[in-house]
RNA sequence: GCCGGGGUGGCGGAAUGGUAUACGCGGUAGUCUCAAAAACUACUGAUUAUAAUGAUCAUAGGGGUUCGAAUCCCCUCCCCGGCACCA
């Protein structure tokens, strides 16, 4: 065969993405598929500027994974889409000044062509878009189903606020006290909003997990999201009132060394009215003051400490002692029952506490270090682990830990004082969010039904802890997210689609009466929480999945993203699952199988961003030495699942790979046949190797394993038809385009379209996996010394082995006249002689 | 502070109890060329110098298990990620 010119890569790379296309040999028959396997990226929310080469990273990892599975005989199904709607989408729009719903359309182009240029082996005919009306309409029914079932629901409650975003966040979106988005201080606000009851999944979340093939990394960081754990509620009856504060404590073993209690400034509401008359205004500035701190400004772990005294006195349970309350901001509302017991002995920040306000202290915990136990009395520190109880009544001389803790528990429960009380970290899902570019939340607020309409959610069979008060689901979805030209968030608390008289206005599905729409729209996580649910059931026109399809095809058997999302969007995806369980739809309570999460890109050993002005954009790189290369480069760099630094000369270097391979097999392939052993027993290794190595993720190893095989077979004159094929076949998950043109050429006239990526995946012939002879690494004293070369049927003969070995001339020097003491044989690996001195 | 993942040449990284440094980058020398680039070939962990099919030392540091440890165990240090005034 011919060079047909050098390696052209701009000219057969469009050409063969649009003949995939046209012979649809991706796109699979979702009724009749054999071997299905859902095989699916966490889909991106790109920016208009396009998708940088972290992306590219991600997806073409998840690209070979499907190709290779493809030619293993499996029905791949490899969807792409785009999770265009959110905060993301509309602060990249604000900034530019453009409209989010215009400028949608031109990322969407973006993406689309970006998605294409890198080779995917994508069934383009099904792509979502969470921003369209066809799809969100199910968003929205999937809120209406969650409502009907109580499971969404409307509540006044302490929520975080993110003052630049100018929106509500959920707990989740809240990362070290700062805004997810955009980095700014979160505060905390009192607003009535929309919550999904993700908690009452709490126990399932936890439990499932332990049966997940998902990495630990992942699974450890869910557990310690949902933050289970075990405690007692402790009863304090306040000085000379009915009132009672409850507190939270995993530590009930330290009761008797309550010298205080202090509550949340959140918490004065509810006791302000025993708040002496005298201290009431310095109590209520304190507490004005710090409710309007940020969350970072209050959980700053200072030794700073401040507080006041409420002027209340409250009574410990077990020895009766009288103990101040105190509001400190340290505490927090939302934590336990926003009250804690005092243990300066054995807390660090009740410690902190206590010395900068003068309170008592008293040890009751005795520890077999007296050097701790001096500083204790001495005021100097405080102290938590292990000992003997002190001061403790009745309990005085027992272990503060194991089984006298839990006797000491019961006691306290059968006194009436205490109960156990499991304390999760999880809350529910706070889904309302006051900005324009995200999914409408589909209710109506009526004011002529408010409290009247009980019988209405009843005959509608709306079960749920709602009490009817004036919230009705709409009757018609989808509740279209209108063109506004004022869509920049308003920071009044509310979305600025609530400026929209039309929007607003709307009849009430009860009594028909004009309502009033709810006008906040919903978190993009809501969207992305269901989208895998789609894709193999998009052509179903009446329900959000077709059942069928979907037990056919779900849950996915593959699913890769980034490990950033291993607590938001996988924990709200396994929440969705499970409530779609609970309604019979689904058999299945976990929506992935498998999740596999792939590394981080770095440049220049600094992550990606653009203020640093390091982001690569991959468009530059395809043009320059196209996509083959860009993806074949991406797969080397390192690990899948650790990432990698992309460096330029290290592209040059896989470009010069690629284009080697298009010399040799343009040039030099004939039509001899493999006859040499050696040659066969190295094809079928390196087949086995790669396997290996693919179905593992592990790309690096199996790109370096192809480049051995290539550096064997090059070296020769010409070579055979056979050894081409394997090395196109091992190419293909890789370098689709490269690999698809030269299988054209060496397979002319053909009748009709037959796709390399069509192709069977090598099959290995293990008869020639064991090579003839064996290398056999000698030590004499633990130190490798030779190696000797035996006829592999003789791997088990140590007798013979041990006979070769010993008549090497090196290995008979370094024996020397030392005697053997003992022989030690790793069959097929390695013999060691150790020795001892003759004396 | 707690939990998870790491630390191997000049660089990205191979090797999961048995030949450390595969594969690639970078570097050095050569071939080709008027020259350069490209391409190709050889060498490339460090030290040593009796210049070789030699020796010694190297997988963050220290200790242990083992005939044998990058790999398993214990301690220390450092880097990355998650959680966190969780009471």
């Amino acid at each position: 065969m011919k060079n047909i010119n050098g390696y052209k890569p701009d000219k057969i790379e469009k050409k063969w993405q649009d003949k995939w296309v046209e012979s649809k040999i991706y796109e699979v028959d979702l009724k009749s598929a054999k071997k299905p396997f859902y095989n699916l990226m966490m889909f991106p929310y790109p920016s208009a500027e396009g998708l940088h080469v972290g992306n590219m990273y991600a997806q073409t990892g998840v690209d070979i994974y499907g190709r290779f599975m493809r030619m293993n005989e499996f029905d791949v199904f490899e969807p792409v889409g785009l999770d265009g709607f959110g905060i993301h989408a509309e602060n990249f729009a604000l900034k530019i000044g453009e409209n989010p719903m215009e400028y949608s359309k031109i990322t969407e182009k973006n993406f689309y062509k970006q998605m294409h240029a890198i080779g995917l082996a994508t069934d383009w005919s099904k792509t979502i878009e969470t921003y369209k009306p066809e799809y969100y309409k199910w968003t929205q029914w999937l809120f209406v189903e969650l409502f009907k079932k109580g499971l969404a629901y409307r509540k006044s409650q302490l929520v975080n606020y993110c003052p630049s975003c100018k929106t509500v966040l959920a707990d989740e979106q809240v990362i070290e006290a700062k805004c997810e988005r955009c980095g700014a201080d979160v505060t905390k606000k009192q607003l009535e909003q929309w919550f999904l009851h993700i908690t009452k999944y709490s126990d399932k979340l936890l439990n499932n997990i332990e049966n997940l093939n998902w990495s630990d990394k992942v699974k450890t960081a869910q557990k310690q999201w949902i933050g289970k754990s075990k405690g007692l509620e402790i009863v304090f009856k306040v000085e000379n009132s009915t009132f009672e504060i409850p507190v939270w404590t995993k530590y009930w073993e330290t009761i008797h060394g309550v010298i205080f209690l202090v509550v949340a400034p959140e918490y004065y509401t509810k006791i302000k009215d025993l708040v002496p008359n005298s201290i009431q205004k310095d109590v209520s500035n304190y507490v004005n003051q710090s409710l309007i701190k940020t969350t970072v400004e209050r959980s700053t772990e200072d030794k700073d400490k401040s507080g006041i005294f409420t002027g209340i006195y409250a009574v410990n349970p077990v020895n009766k002692n009288k103990i101040p309350v105190w509001i400190a901001d340290y505490v927090m509302m939302d934590v336990g029952t926003g009250a804690v017991m005092g243990v300066p002995a054995h807390d660090a920040r009740d410690f902190d506490f206590a010395i900068k306000y003068e309170l008592p202290i008293i040890q009751v915990v005795k520890y077999e270090d007296e050097a701790i136990n001096r500083k204790i009395e001495n005021r100097e520190t405080s102290f938590e682990g292990k000992g003997i109880l002190i001061n403790s009544g009745e309990f005085t001389g027992r272990q503060s830990i194991g089984k006298d803790k839990e006797i000491m528990a019961e006691v306290l429960i059968k006194s009436g004082i205490a109960r156990w009380q499991v304390a999760y970290h999880l809350r529910d899902w706070l889904i309302s969010r006051q900005r324009y570019w995200g999914c409408p939340i589909p209710m109506i607020f009526c004011e002529n039904c408010k409290n009247e309409a009980k019988s209405w959610f009843s005959e509608n069979n709306i079960v749920a802890n709602w009490d009817a008060s004036g919230w009705y689901p709409e009757d018609s979805l989808p509740v279209v997210l209108p063109y506004i030209k004022n869509y920049k968030p308003l920071g009044t608390g509310k979305s600025p689609l609530s400026l929209n008289k039309e929007f607003v206005e709307a009849r009430c599905p009860n009594c028909g009466a004009v309502a009033r729409r709810e006008t906040d729209v919903s978190d993009t996580f809501l969207d992305s929480s269901w989208y895998f649910f789609r894709y193999p059931s998009l052509t179903e026109e009446k329900y959000l999945l077709n059942i069928d399809i979907t037990k056919k095809w779900l849950p996915v058997n593959m699913y890769i993203g980034g490990a950033e999302h291993s607590v938001l969007h996988l924990l709200y995806s396994r929440f969705i699952t499970m409530f779609l369980h609970d309604q019979k739809v689904i058999e299945f309570e976990e929506p992935f199988t498998r999740f596999y999460a792939h590394g981080l890109l770095i440049k220049d050993g600094r992550k990606m961003s653009k203020s640093k002005g390091n982001v690569v954009i991959p468009d530059e790189y395809i043009k320059k030495f196209g996509a083959d290369t860009l993806r074949i480069y991406l797969m080397f760099i390192g690990p899948y699942n650790q990432g990698g630094d992309f460096r330029d000369t290290g592209i040059e270097g896989m470009h010069r790979f690629v284009k080697r391979v298009w010399t040799l097999l343009t040039t030099k392939v004939n039509v001899s046949t493999l006859t040499s052993n050696t040659d066969k027993s190295f094809m079928y290794g390196s087949i086995n190797g790669v396997t290996k190595d693919l179905t593992d993720l592990k790309f690096n190893t199996a790109i370096a394993k192809i480049m051995m095989f290539y550096n064997h077979f090059s070296s020769k004159d010409g070579i055979s038809l056979e050894v081409a094929e394997v090395l196109l076949l091992m190419l293909a998950p890789f370098t689709p385009h490269l690999s698809e043109e030269l299988w054209q050429l060496l397979h002319p006239n053909q009748l009709s379209f037959s796709s390399i990526h069509s192709q069977s995946w090598p099959k290995v012939q293990k008869t020639f996996l064991s090579e003839e002879k064996i290398d056999i690494a000698i030590q004499v004293n633990n130190k490798f010394r030779d190696i000797i070369s035996i006829e592999n049927n003789m791997r088990n003969n140590e007798k013979e082995i041990q006979k070769v070995a010993l008549a090497q001339e090196k290995i008979i020097k370094f024996i020397g006249d030392e005697s053997i003491e003992k022989v030690i044989y790793i069959p097929g690996k390695a013999m060691n002689f150790v020795t001892k001195k003759s004396s």
